[in-house]
RNA sequence: GGGUGAUUAGCUCAGUUGGCUAGAGCGCUUCCUUUACACGGAAGAGGUCGGGGGUUCGAGCCCCUCAUCACCCACCA
């Protein structure tokens, strides 16, 4: 006996994947890699797949298959129940009449999916999980289905998430990055990388990805990088790079810039300190009031006139208050604004305040960044070191004073604050503001604060020179393309959450100071001082903005070489611009019509030999750019990459059929794919996004170390099995909702396994017991398999050595001899069809839902329960494989597991082919709706009465129904009742509530009294749904508007119910 | 401030263009150790679909409104 009792996933699971693995069923059957044995020039394995052979093969046959069997169903008159057989997609369910569709429109020749790179050196997580899930799914689903199916996978160099980690490393040991350069330090990382390495790999594959292993791509593979350089050239040539001189979100901690998506913003309680700026010039107005705390916190909201001194504390002074949470920083102040429309301050524009603490005086202006509704209404600008101050100072042409280092300390400011960091600057600045009597109010608020999403610490805004992308024309091409309905969005509604984003993008920071990455492949002309004189700062306004504005003003660029680098950039050739390859889908008009300013830095140059720190060109040296890229900016080629995309070859597995990842990620990513694609390839990167949320744990909390809630999906795969974990977590999931999971959806997959595995070992006994059961149609083939094999197995193993599948008759392959047998047929097919349409609308939920009813609720106890009787075993392997194949997509390891044990099957499920419809008599298959009903009954009325175990006790009766008399034995099976006999004289017992059948339970009187109540119960019951019926069908307007088959339906269900009525009201007056 | 989603059984969720007597899993109750499975079988209880209006013959579904919760983006001197 090859079927233990039950299903042991740790005996199987691995040695599946090997096996798997070992055969090279992952790979996908056409490759991207040129084969070209004619020397015509193109790849022969696209010639083949595309044009003559893989597919048309399988095409070939299904027409034959076609031609057959539907002179067979018409002849029975079974409407397209053979047809469809040969048309998975058609479904079979248009009006009668229609002629299924030969092939599959809706299942494309190849599908391919990338995996989101998880981190190389890391462990997986739940999301992970939940990931692998899906896209595994998916792809073994249209790997049966007969697409050329490339799941591709990944593993990312997670620059700054392993770089944390590294450092950490480095420093518990005693080191500092500082101590060596770039190469030494990315070497090292490489070798810590590699040490750790490996992990994930083995837990993919305990999850059972069926990804092609040869074509694992890293993220820092030399193809990749090769890429990242090529679109970078392009982008720098098309002048959508620029060094900008801008306010970057800078981590004191780990010294590195990042893009605004990565920034963490948290409340946090703080000080909003009122300091007095005094008036360096006198003022002409005298009258001008200050606003002062009034003492017990911020100041009250001061009236228009601002002249009411009876209403508050007032002075009239020669001085101005502003507000700051940050009072350090007013060393860097350029300006103090007010609104231009505030009538308090109006008279001031134009003059200057002294800095406190310091001799500098600074203007007062106008900008509307100024709320007169909050603090005083007068704000001190410092270019650099706020966002907001950075943008009002590029309004005013301010000049940018960095106080702030890099590390956090104190620069440019006066002798006795220099060198202290900024929180001991801080507590020396309010002092010596107190004691000049120049703090005039505090006040405690709540505020974000912009945080290191690593460790946690506060960010600086800091002046940085950076490579921006300039993303202007990427995000409206990509708007464009999404507005034009090219991918289509699971959840529908992210597509515009993408389109909103995307229209509010700035331009992206992509310079990162951290060693392990992609190195920026930029040179700087040595002797030649990178100074603001060289730097073209933009301005960070929005696109709309930005599209008419010409002339970014920074203290230096005057007007007068704007406009001489705005000229050069009307020279800039746009020949090349968005040349795609293949096909030119994009316009360069929009683009040559931009007035952005040309980033003509002749002190830098773009070459790839980043492995040099200097390199020379045309006898000038040049020296290398220290900083590397956001890792988002290559992770932006990923399907590009994976595919292995060029210019020069048809790719037919670009774009991608689906990207699945997580929601959390739409815009670091996807939004960035989609851009970067159709950038580089002038096509969307894929057809459809499916996006998951996040898991949460069984309460609905996000999982975090801190709570402790966290759940490690290796955990529950050796403890229940992988396909128990698969089905757990795609149970009660839906597209991009954050949703709780828990181990006991992971228990309930796991009886699923065990149930069909024992289902299996039920049938693989029948057959073991039952040699010479049936006479079974031996079908010849091309002896590649052996007889009592052959005969069952439509569903074709067809990757044999020879490639092809055998071809078989399956029409003859099994009969129908009993109405539970059409009826099992019906139902299978409709668990077909409808798992079809799950999936192509990505409905995993749904879609595990209806394999547990049909296998649990219909299979097990209802048809394999009455094969206990019939035994059809050709049947019985038809549908076997049929239910195996269906869930394997899901269930991977158990269904190869029974697959390998069964003594019929050869080749592995995974390389099957999907079930053809079954054929069946639909008649039939309705009647056996009969037989339910009948045995629900005696159940239910055998559970109602008094007593325990009733089935043992009592008898059944029938008065000469044919249904009833055909079908004894599995009656008598399936209630489990001692005895069903025809009555023999006049009615006893309790006769049973059915509407067309006159039997009877052999009761005793006595017992039929204590029945009384509960059928008196169900009569009040059932005339409740009748009343409700009835006032339905009183309705004139429903009779009158409603569909003619709704009315129709009502009025059938009233004549039921009154029969049913009057059948318990006959069985209430015999008692 | 802008946006998105959610609110249906004790819990977690389905409910696809409005047409059933609103479903599933888990949990709960009762019965059953029958040789595929106790990781099992059978039967059952449990919901005025967040509140209030409206449209319709008919609303969980469409419209308006209110409430609560969650998330995202921007801003917070």
């Amino acid at each position: 006996m090859k079927f233990a009792s039950s299903y042991e996933p740790n005996q199987y699971e691995a040695d599946i994947y090997g096996a798997w693995e070992a055969a090279g069923i992952f790979d996908p059957k056409i490759t991207t890699k040129p084969v070209d044995d004619d020397g015509d020039g193109i790849d022969d394995r696209i010639e083949d797949g595309l044009e003559n052979n893989t597919f048309e093969t399988v095409r070939d046959n299904e027409i034959e298959q076609f031609d057959e069997t539907e002179a067979i169903a018409e002849s029975e008159g079974v409407r397209s129940a053979a047809a469809r057989e040969v048309a998975p997609a058609a479904h079979g369910d248009g009006p009668a009449g229609r002629a299924p569709k030969i092939g599959d429109s809706s299942v494309s020749k190849t599908f391919s999916i990338v995996m989101p790179p998880p981190n190389a050196n890391g462990n997986l997580h739940i999301g992970h999980g939940l990931t692998v899930a899906l896209e595994d799914s998916l792809t073994r689903y249209y790997r049966l289905r007969g697409a050329s199916s490339w799941y591709i996978p990944g593993a990312d160099h997670a620059g700054f998430e392993t770089w944390v980690v590294y450092e950490r490393n480095l420093e518990a040991q005693g080191h500092t990055r500082f101590e060596f350069d770039r190469d030494e330090l990315y070497a090292r990382v490489w070798n810590f990388v590699a040490e750790q390495r490996g992990n994930m790999e083995l837990q993919l594959r305990a999850l059972g990805a069926s990804c092609s292993w040869d074509d694992l791509t890293f993220t820092l593979d030399e193809n990749v990088i090769d890429r990242v350089y090529t679109t970078f050239e392009k982008m720098w040539n098309d002048g959508l790079i620029y060094r900008g001189e801008k306010l970057v979100n800078f981590c004191p901690k780990h010294q590195t810039a990042f893009a605004d998506i990565e920034v963490e913003h948290k409340d946090e309680k703080g000080t909003l300190w009122d300091i007095e700026y005094k008036l360096s010039d006198e003022p002409e107005n005298n009258t001008f009031e200050t606003v002062r705390d009034n003492g017990s916190g911020m100041s009250e909201e001061p009236r228009d006139d601002g002249r009411d001194e009876a209403s508050r504390e007032s002075v009239i002074s020669s001085s101005l208050v502003v507000s700051t949470t940050r009072p350090e920083t007013l060393f860097g102040d350029a300006a103090v604004a007010v609104n231009p429309n505030d009538e308090r301050y109006k008279d001031l524009i134009g003059k200057h305040v002294k800095l406190p603490l310091t001799n500098r005086t600074i203007p007062i202006i106008a900008d509307e960044h100024a709320d007169p509704e909050y603090g005083t209404g007068a704000v001190k600008i410092t270019p650099a070191h706020d966002h907001d101050d950075f943008e009002v100072g590029e309004r005013h042409n301010l000049p940018r004073l960095q106080v702030i280092s890099e590390d956090g300390h104190m620069i440019n400011v006066p002798e006795e604050y220099n060198g202290l960091t900024t929180t001991e600057c801080r507590k020396k600045v309010l002092k010596d503001l107190k004691d000049q009597g120049l703090l005039v109010g505090e006040k405690k608020i709540v505020h974000s604060v912009a945080h290191c999403y690593k460790c946690g610490t506060v960010l600086e805004p800091m002046l940085k020179k950076q490579w921006f992308v300039d993303v202007e024309k990427l995000a409206k091409t990509a708007i464009e393309h999404l507005e034009n309905n090219e991918i289509k969005f699971h959840p529908a509604s992210k597509k515009k959450v993408l389109i909103n984003y995307l229209k509010g993008l700035k331009d992206w920071n992509i310079s990162r100071q951290i060693p392990w990455g992609i190195a920026i492949p930029m040179f700087h002309q040595v002797g030649v001082e990178e100074t603001s004189e060289n730097v073209h700062s933009r301005p960070s306004a929005t696109n709309e903005e930005r599209g008419s504005e010409v002339s970014p003003v920074t203290t230096a660029v005057g007007a007068e070489q704007a406009e001489s680098l705005l000229s050069a950039s009307r020279r800039r050739p746009a020949d090349d611009l968005w040349s795609t390859g293949r096909d030119e889908r994009v316009e360069n008009e929009s683009f040559l019509t931009s007035n952005r300013l040309a980033t003509d830095e002749p002190d830098w140059i773009f070459d790839r030999r980043t492995n040099l720190k200097e390199i020379e060109k045309a006898g000038v040296k040049y020296v290398r750019d220290e900083d590397t890229f956001d890792t988002w900016f290559s992770s932006s080629h990923w399907p590009i990459v994976c595919t292995n995309w060029t210019e020069e070859n048809f790719n037919p597995y670009y774009p991608l059929n689906v990207m699945e990842t997580g929601a959390d990620i739409l815009f670091a990513w996807v939004a960035r794919m989609l851009m970067m694609g159709l950038y580089v390839t002038g096509e969307v990167p894929f057809k459809e996004v499916y996006l998951h949320g996040l898991v949460l744990d069984a309460h609905g909390q996000k999982m975090s170390k801190s709570k402790g809630n966290v759940i490690n999906p290796m955990d529950l795969v050796t403890k229940y099995g992988s396909d128990a974990f698969r089905l757990g977590i795609l149970r009660g999931r839906s597209a991009g909702m954050n949703q709780a999971f828990s181990e006991q959806s992971v228990i309930s997959g796991r009886n699923l396994c065990n149930k069909l595995w024992n289902i299996s070992r039920l049938i693989q006994s029948l057959i073991d017991e039952n040699a010479d059961g049936k006479a079974e149609t031996i079908i010849e083939s091309e002896g590649v398999r052996s007889a009592a094999a052959r005969e069952v197995a439509p569903a074709a193993h067809g990757d044999g050595p020879a490639g092809r599948a055998p071809k078989i008759d399956n029409s003859s392959a099994y009969t129908t001899d009993y109405m539970g047998e059409d009826w099992i047929c019906r139902e299978l097919n409709n668990c077909l069809s409808q798992l079809e349409d799950d999936m192509k609308n990505y409905r995993f939920s749904e879609a595990v839902e209806t394999l547990y009813q049909t296998i649990w609720d219909k299979y097990a106890d209802w048809f394999l329960e009455s094969q206990k009787i019939y035994k059809n075993i050709p049947l019985l392997k038809q549908t076997l494989e049929t239910l195996l194949i269906a869930l394997h997509p899901f269930a991977p390891f158990v269904t190869e597991a029974i697959w390998q044990n069964l003594s019929w099957t050869n080749g592995f499920i995974a390389t099957a082919k999907w079930p053809a419809r079954l054929k069946y008599d639909p008649i039939s298959a309705e009647e056996f709706e009969n037989i339910r009903n009948i045995v629900s009954e005696v159940r239910g009325t055998l559970q109602a009465l008094p007593g325990t175990n009733n089935a043992k006790k009592y008898g059944l009766l029938f008065n000469n129904d044919s249904l009833i008399q055909d079908n004894q034995m599995l009656i008598k099976v399936l209630t489990k009742v001692p005895t069903i006999n025809n009555l023999d004289g006049a009615p006893r017992g309790l006769r049973l509530a059915l509407a067309n059948h006159e039997l009877y339970l052999d009761v005793p009187e006595k017992v039929v009294t204590e029945y009384k109540d509960a059928l008196t119960e169900r009569i009040l019951a059932v005339g409740r749904e009748l009343d409700a019926l009835n006032l339905r069908m009183s309705n004139p307007n429903y009779v009158e508007r409603a569909p003619a088959h709704l009315v129709k339906e009502t009025q059938d269900q009233i004549a039921e119910k009154e029969q049913l009525i009057s059948r318990l009201k006959t069985q209430q007056s015999l008692i």
